[in-house]
DNA sequence: CCACGTTTGTCAGTCGCTGCCATGCCCTCG
DNA sequence: CGAGGGCATGGCAGCGACTGACAAACGTGG
């Protein structure tokens, strides 16, 4: 029940913190305003977020584990690409459901620190991940092909998913993310 | 001539870093043990260097020309999978070749901050290799391919050289790099 | 020998982040 | 009801990476 409490705080923190970020700049604002807008010392404010990138980021741990979910909803046959590819449609979702999320991820794709707390968001993801693929390579009859492939699809198809972002953002997304996820995943399989 | 001098300083600084990271990690020493043992100042530290990780990873940007270089040289109707599979052998060449080469990935892997410069650095790479693979499928009838498809291709060759350079040093060494490279090309290929 | 540009050191400062300690809050138990 | 034990918060001092500004030392060319 406290952890209600908490969560709703980190929330509130979040959106504020994303306001001030979008309005002047995420390396333009120190944590000691988000912390005046907040109405929070500066301390506590690193007692809900580890960093200053997570105030943007942080909530995407979660959707890793959704990401599991959906994959593990694809059927049992299917390749473990096509499936991945369908799993990663819940990230797919969450960026274009609401007009604010090409603004966020513009500014993910344009500022360096942020874009770095992204692939260490991935490496998270695949650590994931990467036991569902594992099973999956397991269950489809591949005798000897261990955990070395799994990683290698998984960080694969990321990349992928990666790149089509930072395409959408850069078409301010007049093209529908979910093709570019597509083209990508195509044009790796060549 | 002066850029000479300049490159010598760059190297002989380096070297040094690395000496003091392997002995006693990366995070734990600080630049002004770097520079006292390079018998230099802090601040001309940051004149050769822009960030305490160039000192580890500042030399890794011109090998991205030189796999760029070695892309241009396979034959033209080699598909961009494999080929760009064989020109990431000069980054296998370069890791193999000494023994430190394997410490040295191994703190690589194993530090946070070193491993998120390293993704900076195939950004990099991508950028630099991503029009040699424009040109390769241009030339190879794919009519409207588009940017997207080349930052795929590359993005997910890196990951899969980044995952098996950390399967390598996982294994400390014990199976060629080379080998595990062609397992994470061959498992994405799928 | 003197001017000039480059390199270097020093100092002070910013910013993200952390440890320590004190304060105030609520909740429970006697 | 009042005392005690968590728990969240604030303030402070500090670390470490990094930067700007200024001045001193250096080498080179006139």
């Amino acid at each position: 029940m406290r952890d209600v409490a908490r969560r709703a705080v980190r929330a509130e923190i979040a959106a504020k913190a994303m306001q001030l970020f979008l309005a002047q700049g995420f390396e333009a604002t120190t944590v000691k305003q988000v912390a005046a807008a907040v109405g929070m010392s500066g301390r506590s404010l690193f007692r809900y977020f580890d960093t200053k990138e997570d105030m943007v980021i942080g909530g995407l741990v979660e959707l890793g584990h959704d990401v599991a979910a959906a994959l593990e909803l694809r059927p049992a046959d299917e390749d473990p690409w096509t499936a991945l590819r369908h799993a990663l449609e819940v990230c797919v979702d969450s960026l274009e459901e609401d007009e604010l999320g090409l603004r966020r991820a513009k500014m993910l794709a344009t500022t360096a620190s942020l874009r770095t707390a992204m692939l260490d968001k991935h490496l998270r993801w695949q650590q994931i991940l990467v036991p569902h693929v594992e099973k999956r390579l397991r269950d489809s009859g591949q005798p000897q092909a261990e955990a070395l492939a799994a990683r290698a699809l998984v960080s694969a198809a990321l990349s992928c998913l990666d790149v089509a972002a930072v395409a959408w953002t850069e078409a301010e997304g007049a093209r529908p993310l979910t093709n570019l996820v597509d083209q990508a995943f195509a044009a790796v399989r060549s």
